[in-house]
DNA sequence: CGGTCGTGGCTAACGGCGTTAGCCGAAATG
DNA sequence: CATTTCGGCTAACGCCGTTAGCCACGACCG
């Protein structure tokens, strides 16, 4: 069962533009530069779909399955611990920076993701919060936080962060 | 002294593009619409700015100092209070979600700021934490991964966020 | 077996973007 | 009065996303 919400071509053209984003970033994901990869000319990618936006959907909906597993691992290995899905939440994060990114910093396009997915991705941490639903949305937002401000290069270059998520996993979950 | 790094033009320019950034968003801050705001043509723009990062960075620039402003603000009405600065937080942010953004999802033009800005605007954040600057990263994290979750319509749209926030705030600053 | 039609390529082109080159009038400066 | 500097201008370049319209091929049906 290999995502039939999409054809065949059309996962090929996802899978390239992943690669483009992740080795060179969101600038050089261009339509041309996109099909260029493909061997095939910029408005041909328009067969399969209706624009460019669309297909950065589904490196979204990627990102979030991809998290999503990250975290079910992680819990699975380490029942209940925050740190353990803390720790796989940056590494995911930071491993995939400008997937991360380019699904995390526009509005989510909840209609064209694969039903439950969002409710999927949130569930282990909820969990670990003990259901505590406000706790683990302020956790949610201090692991993204942490994420995207190191992404950017925000903190000084010598801060420990390190020691800052220990801080702040520690506080949030003592 | 108006910030004598910029000529008085300079100034009139950084003032259209955040009327345009704020009223419309960053899609719509474009060289030729900011041009034609200030009655002129965009090549003419070029004159007083080398490109239009340039004018991005001074963008950043007030972001940061009103930011600090106001943090000093709440901290000087409530000292030693994280409430007060995360609620002064979460409302300058708020009420300029588009220059949030703007100045905080890309990597800090660190050379091309004004001295001590970076330092002044975390500095009311660390005196809170009573000089902790794990603790200080860590709650900023938490402040900035609530506003940009928030703005990017990342929370489910029934979520408690002042619970969060409060949640968050209390974990942190027991 | 032959016609029809959907699939998935193509070229040409449009309007908008940031940006550059080069021109020019007016104001300030010697 | 001469000159330089300042701040406009037009024209244009090479990108971008996207559309229109054409065509080859293979599948499918009478």
């Amino acid at each position: 069962m290999t995502d039939d919400r999409l054809t065949a071509r059309a996962r090929e053209i996802v899978a390239a533009a992943r690669e483009l984003l992740e080795e060179s970033g969101p600038a050089d994901l261009t339509m041309r530069t996109l099909a260029d990869r493909l061997g095939i000319k910029a408005p041909s990618l328009y067969k399969h779909f209706p624009d460019k936006h669309a297909v950065e959907v589904e490196l979204t909906a990627q990102m979030l399955e991809e998290a999503a597993a990250a975290m079910e691992a992680a819990e699975s290995r380490h029942p209940g611990s925050l740190e353990a899905l803390a720790e796989a939440y940056r590494a995911y994060a930071l491993a995939h920076p400008h997937l991360y990114c380019l699904a995390t910093e526009r509005p989510l396009p909840r209609t064209r993701l694969p039903d439950g997915l969002e409710a999927r991705a949130a569930l282990p941490l909820l969990r670990a919060c003990g259901g505590d639903q406000d706790l683990a949305r302020a956790t949610w937002a201090f692991a993204h936080g942490m994420v995207v401000l190191e992404i950017h290069g925000r903190f000084p270059d010598d801060a420990d962060l390190d020691a800052a998520w220990k801080r702040g996993v520690r506080a949030l979950h003592p």
